[in-house]
DNA sequence: CGAAAAGCTTGATCCTGATCAAGAATGGCC
DNA sequence: GGCCATTCTTGATCAGGATCAAGCTTTTCG
């Protein structure tokens, strides 16, 4: 581990309450291990070996059915993934390849388990983050059911600026192929949403988005007050 | 609450392993309450008052956006649910409404919050009951981005079969239009896609799904290995 | 019991998004 | 810098599912 790395992870809020010495702990049982980019860290079906946290780099979630692939997520560093397959102890749901050169730190979940049960702030903070993803979960299940592609686009695009700070400017972090995935459709619809919401209020180079007219581009995806905001 | 429900939601997993006398705190601050038919119980946007446990009777979960409605989950005795937004204390993300005449225990959330953080096991349980509904939103999700509406039926029923004890027969619990909805199509569709599977090992008549053939209905559904199986 | 309402089914048409097929742009790499 | 591979875009066509419109069945309730 890098210096200034330790922290920064011990920081997540999953593992910021921790005592001490329970920290310690999880940190020498893990190791901190590099990917190069495109490979598979693991596949749906497998049982879980490590909680992952993802130090540097960008990882991809996906799943797979009749042949068919689709994103369900995109980890940012720094952020732990595949939690509940390791509380639960049961296979993964989701297979994971990096795409980009990674580092990940890798948590061994026999160790997770027995650390939870010790460690009450641990259990809590595990609570509250699985909360969350269950409520993320819910809030992309009602998007694909109700929403159409170019507004669930628009209201991505609002999410992330949102995230990146508010400066009208979203920089996309993946290819748009694995945007159009995760946003459940194919890379040509993708192109084509990104023409419609032209003429919306936003304007596309390359990996750059522009929100030109936000009342605009809200007008039109209509992003709902409780479920789109980051309270 | 009358004899023999208390044992029965003291068994529920959420509070089955609790301290005898927190589980007494967690009864005594809360209160059985009978509801009609097509009642709401709350709105998307609230903020979260009481935690849910449906003892007796059928509600459904809706979401909507835009003017239109989707249902997310029909929830079956006994079960609580809602139980995100709770530990989080943030907006619900779906309403809920009696589909049927319904007694639901209802736990004031603060109270939930407040004797998590005193029992261990409390938050034990709460945290795999959190683990596995997030498991269950990726499974839903991946099914609507993945299958299309046949197929969707087609695993839902054999699902539901297996959770009905494995008797080549399901009966369906709501009407078919709240089911329609639950798998994210429209009635019309639904009734097209039960014609489907009449030519793929199913013979339906009313609310009585019988399975004639069950590798057809398999060869035609795919079930997926891993996330179908109930393990 | 019988009428009204609600739910379900079936058919016809429409629309969103998928697929197929080329080009244009971008990026990696020697 | 220039070539090759990949990604992105654009156009044409197709298909799954939505919508619209009736009939039909079941339930509800006076």
């Amino acid at each position: 581990m890098r210096p200034g790395e330790r922290p920064e992870i011990a920081n997540l809020p999953l593992f910021r309450e921790m005592q001490e010495g329970q920290r310690d702990r999880i940190f020498s049982g893990s190791f901190l291990q590099a990917f190069p980019p495109q490979l598979t860290l693991f596949e749906l079906g497998q049982h879980p070996d490590f909680l992952h946290v993802l130090v540097d780099g960008l990882v991809e979630l996906y799943a797979h059915s009749a042949g068919r692939d689709t994103t369900m997520r995109i980890v940012e560093p720094v952020t732990s993934f595949i939690l509940a397959a390791v509380i639960t102890d049961q296979p993964y749901l989701m297979s994971a390849r990096t795409i980009a050169p990674s580092r990940i730190l890798l948590v061994p979940a026999a160790l997770v388990r027995e650390v939870v049960k010790d460690d009450c702030a641990l259990m809590q903070a595990t609570m509250r983050e699985l909360a969350q993803a269950y409520r993320d979960m819910v809030r992309a299940l009602t998007d694909m059911k109700l929403r159409q592609s170019a507004e669930r686009l628009g209201n991505l695009i609002l999410q992330q600026e949102r995230r990146q700070g508010g400066s009208s400017t979203v920089r996309l972090k993946a290819e748009k192929r694995l945007l159009a995935s995760l946003l459940g459709m194919t890379p040509e619809n993708l192109s084509r949403a990104f023409g419609v919401l032209g003429g919306h209020g936003i304007a596309v180079s390359g990996a750059q988005v522009t929100i030109t007219d936000r009342a605009a581009l809200e007008a039109f995806s209509r992003p709902d007050p409780v479920r789109d905001d980051l309270a």
